[in-house]
Formats: structure tokens, sequence, C-alpha cells
DNA sequence: CTGGATGCAAACTCTTTGCATGCAT
DNA sequence: ATGCATGCAAAGAGTTTGCATCCAG
């Protein structure tokens, strides 16, 4: 896809919310919509070295709002931004931080319907798998 | 069940693994294996001001690797660790970080295999549902 | 023009670490 | 006796905030 038809892509999104285009959004949405899918703050700021960390973490939070990214918990270390919007799995390395993707399935209708059942507004409901990634495991195995 | 007998679970999984039974280990195993299930570190040390925050997260983690609380990962502020043991499902708030227990079958057992056949050694898989508890989307509806 | 968006730097929160002391084994 | 565990305080990582400036609408 080619900048200017992402550029149009997000200027709608933005209208349509009555928020403004600005350059700083158009470009943390290109590289977004196209980086490797997994990112922390520090890697936009890596590709975009003339965005103060304030912006990034701004425009990220406002993506979140549109639907754009989503802000994918973390069990250590900084927070990873998931720019892949069709629903999925993730695992967790507890150790490093380390985050995958999983495709299966969808989740258990069952949970969704017990979070709206407690008063959630449920947004997305995916499977989270917690353990140790193959390096970290090999390394905890050592001692 | 009596302090003496948590002090007695406690210290036969300490003598298992070859680490000491010390005072605040046993402190903190009481109040974990009591208390609310829901807790951070800061609630920890709330409760037993001897403590360092040190001695607190170290003891967190120990108590992780014995199996005995789980590391919830958190979309927002505080780590937040669960001394319910069981495989049960959390619904998180993204924005205030809130966490509520869920109940409902077990999560796929196919994405549990592809974590595996991504080389993680799986410890707990659970569904993690996100979005806003009551309370905050009431407020995010205002604006 | 006007208020939302940005950059800068400082502040803040949560967690970890270094080091000297203490205590379980 | 030995060295793991602790407390303290400082450092560290990640994120947020205050404020002056800028620029999109």
């Amino acid at each position: 896809m080619t900048d200017a038809a992402l550029d149009t892509e997000l200027s709608d999104a933005l209208h349509h919310r009555g928020r403004r285009v600005t350059l700083p959004r158009l470009m943390v949405h290109r590289y977004v919509r196209r980086a490797p899918r997994h990112m922390t703050a520090e890697d936009v700021r890596r590709e975009l070295p003339s965005l103060s960390f304030a912006t990034v973490y701004s425009t990220l939070e406002l993506f979140e709002d549109l639907g754009l990214v989503q802000r994918v918990g973390t069990l250590e270390g900084a927070a990873v931004y998931d720019s892949r919007t069709e629903p999925h799995h993730h695992a967790h390395c507890r150790r490093c931080g380390r985050v995958v993707d999983l495709d299966a399935g969808p989740a258990s209708e069952r949970v969704r319907q017990a979070a709206t059942a407690a008063g959630f507004v449920v947004e997305r409901a995916e499977v989270q798998v917690v353990g140790l990634c193959a390096e970290c495991a090999a390394a905890a195995a050592d001692r």
C-alpha cells in the first residue's frame, strides 16, 4: 500500500473523530501499518527519531482508540503494541517479555459473556499463554 | 487454615528447593494465601510494613517459581499478583488497570499446542479479556 | 485566530540493584 | 562457618506531565 493510500485512511479516521491530521501522526501510522507487528514505543522512536516520546505515546494511545493498534499487556519490560487487528492469540515469555503471535480458533464465548456480566465493555478476548520461550527455558534448565 | 499449617506448607516447598525458611517469607506467605486474591507489591508492603520492597519483590518472584502466585500481566499501573492457582480467566480494564476474575471453561487446547510448537514451555493458558470496566466505560461515554 | 498537537525536560511510578549486615543451615 | 536473605537507599526503566511554542482547521 502506498504512503498516499495509508495517509488517506488515517486522515479519514481522524476527521471522523474530529482530530487533526499532523505529520507526526502520518509518520507513525505509516510505520505502524508496515512494521513488524509487535513494537514498543522505543521501536517507534528509533525509526522516527524526530518525534518525542511524548508524541509517540500520545499517538499510540490515539491509535489504540481508533482501533489501529492494540496495547498488548506485558509481563515484563516495555509495553508492546500490536498492529495486527484481526483476533489472534499471544504467548508471553515471563522471563524476557517476548511476545509471539498464535493462530487458533476464537477464544471462548463464555468468557466474553462472563466479562460482560461483570460490567465490562469487551473490546477483545484472546488467549494469553504464559510460560518461558525456548531460550529462557534453556537458560533456566542450566541452573 | 492455621498459621502453623501454612508455615509447614511453605517450609516444605522451600526445603524441597533448597531455599531457606525465613520470617519474611512466612509472613508474605500467610498474607498471600489468605488475602483477597489480587494484590500488588504495594498491597503486600502496606500489610507488612517491616519488609522492604526489595524483599517483597524477591519473595513474590520466589513464590511465582514455587507456583504459589501468578504474576498477571498488566495493561496499566503496577503488576498484579494472583494467589488463585486453579486455571481461570481475567478481564483487564485498559483505563484503570482493574483486574477481575472470570470463570468459564478452560482455554483452547489448540492455542496451547500452537505455543508449544513455537518453542514455549507453557505454564498456563488463560483467556484475557480487554476492555473498559463499568466505571471507566461510563467515564468515557461522558466525553 | 484559536485550541489542539508537539517538543523538551523534568517528574513520576514501579521495579531492580549494590552493598553491608544478619541469620538459617 | 558459609553464603543466602534482608534492608536501605540509590539507580534504573518506562511512561506521563507541565509548559511554551507551533500549526491545522
